[in-house]
RNA sequence: UGGGGUGUGGCCAAGCGGUAAGGCAUCGGCCUUUGGAGCCGAGAUUCGGAGGUUCGAAUCCUCCCGCCCCAGCCA
């Protein structure tokens, strides 16, 4: 991977591992990982986790392992797990050959709680879900202990065993550690262990019907692997004390050390996997790869790099407070990859026809332009320009406002890499609307300067009439139309708050003749508007363009400054 | 009102007893054949609040306040 794609910044974690490793407390060893459930695709706040996670692994030399959490069969597909991995590997992290599966360690987490049981601290409850929740007391009174709680190892181990076989249906048992149903920490009150679930497993099949809970798998499959920095988020820490009971109470080969940091929040977008899931299979949006989502599979499709991911990641930091890191952050760190890479292009997504009254009819001239200021290396390419041009409709007003450096009645502007024009006449149609713009041109002007150094009013963008080809270009915006929509004054559904303009899709684009061999994937800087990736709809007669960010845009935000007198 | 966390400019975030890094956003200026990019500059007398310790506190102590999480046989 890159090095001088950002600078670290340091971290309570960081901290934590150095001092360690100072120490000498795992023996000089790292060892993360990343322990997605394949219930959902991964989203942004995973990358946050996931370049944690591998990040520290690199910076210290040590390893992070990629970890399927599949203890509950009824959630979970291989769908998901194929898709974590594409998300994983396209991110740029490796986990070369230790991929790996809770339900790899099943049998033993099995003979695990066998011990557990064997030594008294774990018992067989055949109380019904409602009755463990009533028993389990509130946040202010202290629990009642089960009146299986004290069966014998012997009657303990017999049940169990035929939970395994099963003889018991969902719900009518569950294995539970046997701690202190008086603990103020709920998650101490004899948690479950093991529930019986006849469900059909993605790796396992039919070849368990109990199934262990995420607390009491989670610390061994840790242990097993040899982890040393078990890193989750905040929501864990009240679980920190149950992790730890279980590694202290087994003959496990390690210890790792649990540490939480707070989850990444983004605004104007939903970032809860319940949510994200609602949306695709509600088809609010077009699947799990529609660019409106934070979803990485989404975000690829939008036209983000790996590398602007990675670089926003460990610009937002990690620390223990929860936060809100604002969109336009995650936009600067594509714009930053993305203006020392991107090509430039001529595109003009709404078309304004332009007859340069005075420039030879049939004429072609190839024009030289380079196609990124930004690298020299990236060399140039001809543009045909004639006497038949298109420009951006917004490059144009009839009465045009204070500080609108573009084209009106009169006024010249530079066509980048090619002339001056000067508009002559406005023609409109029986509606009044503008439909075309026969100007004048200055021979003098190619190339883009004159002489006399003359000062125009801007410079725009344009395509040749004849050259011209058609294009489809989808506009994204915001997913929400409010920063927060948990913290609206009105609680609605999170539902009531999806920006109805957050796809906007324009047909009668009109793009540069180079772009119609781009392929899927490509991404492009559309000059003075934005940058552009070609989506996987794109084909050769068809071409389709997302728009994964805009161009900072001073001119709109003038504007908008204006309006607001 | 039990337990666990957390409060540094609009949004993130360093700092760990020696007198407030950095990024985003914002606002100025320069520069410019992208109103892009780049460059320069501005902004917390102040670190949730109040006391206290100290020559000296965002950093230590005390009390108070706010916010988040926990009562799944989810993770």
């Amino acid at each position: 991977m890159s090095n001088a794609e950002f600078t670290p910044t340091p971290n309570f974690i960081k901290a934590i591992i150095a001092n360690d490793l100072e120490t000498n407390k795992y023996g000089g060893r790292v060892h993360t990982r990343f322990p997605p459930e394949p219930n959902g695709y991964l989203h942004i706040g995973h990358a946050k986790s996931i370049c944690l996670n591998f990040g520290l692994a690199l910076e210290f030399k040590g390893r992070c392992n990629l970890r399927f959490d599949d203890t509950n069969p009824s959630k979970e597909d291989v769908e998901y797990v194929e898709s974590i991995k594409t998300d994983v590997r396209w991110l740029g992290f490796d986990w070369e050959d230790r991929e790996y599966y809770a339900s790899d360690y099943f049998p033993q987490l099995y003979e695990f709680a066998l011990r557990l049981i064997r030594k008294g601290k774990a018992y067989v409850d055949d109380l019904s879900a409602e009755k463990i929740r009533e028993y389990r007391g509130t946040l202010t009174e202290p629990g009642k202990e089960s009146p299986y709680r004290n069966r014998s190892p012997e009657e303990n181990l017999a049940l169990f065993e035929r939970m395994r076989s099963g003889e018991f249906p969902d719900g009518s048992r569950v294995l539970r550690a046997k701690i202190d149903m008086a603990s103020p920490n709920l998650n101490l009150r004899d948690p479950v262990m093991y529930r019986i679930l006849h469900a059909e497993h993605h790796r396992t099949g039919n070849a368990w019907c109990i199934y262990p809970m995420y607390d009491f798998a989670h610390g061994q499959c840790d242990s097993i692997e040899g982890i040393t920095h078990s890193i989750c988020t905040l929501e864990f820490e009240d679980h920190r004390p149950f992790y730890d009971w279980v590694l202290d109470n087994l003959p496990v080969p390690c210890h790792p050390q649990q540490i939480e940091f707070a989850r990444l929040n983004l605004n104007y977008t939903v970032m809860s996997k319940r949510k994200l899931l609602e949306l695709v299979d509600k088809a609010y949006v077009r699947g799990w790869d529609d660019p409106r989502l934070p979803t990485l599979a989404g975000l690829r499709r939008r036209g983000f790099t790996p590398e602007a991911i990675r670089a926003f990641a460990e610009t937002v930091g990690v620390a223990k407070r929860e936060s809100m890191v604002d969109m336009a952050l995650l936009e600067h760190c594509l714009r930053e990859d993305l203006n020392r890479r991107a090509q430039r292009v001529m595109a003009v997504l709404r078309p304004l026809k332009v007859v340069i009254t005075n420039y030879p009819e049939g004429r072609v001239e190839e024009m030289d332009a380079e196609n990124n200021p930004e690298d020299p290396g990236a060399g140039t390419r001809k543009l045909p320009f004639s006497r038949e041009i298109f420009i951006e409709q917004d490059d144009f007003r009839e009465d045009p406002p204070r500080k609108f450096f573009r084209l009106s009645p009169g006024r010249e502007i530079r066509l980048k890499h090619a002339y001056y024009i000067r508009c002559d006449e406005v023609v409109k149609d029986a509606q009044g609307r503008i439909v075309e713009l026969r100007c004048s041109y200055d021979p003098e002007s190619r190339g883009g300067g004159t002489r006399d150094n003359r000062k125009v009013q801007g410079t725009s963008h344009w395509v040749s009439v004849a050259h011209a080809v058609n294009a489809e270009v989808r506009l994204y915006d915001k997913l929400l139309s409010v920063p927060d929509a948990a913290a609206e004054k009105e609680e609605k559904d999170f539902k009531e708050y999806l920006n109805p303009g957050s796809l906007e899709i324009l047909k009668g684009c009109k793009v540069e003749p180079s772009l119609a061999a781009a392929g899927p994937g490509r991404f492009f800087q559309f000059l003075r508007q934005g940058y552009f990736c070609v989506d996987a709809d794109s084909t050769p007669e068809k071409p389709v363009f997302n728009r994964s960010v805009t161009l900072r845009d001073s001119w709109a935000k003038i504007e908008k400054a204006q309006q607001d007198k």
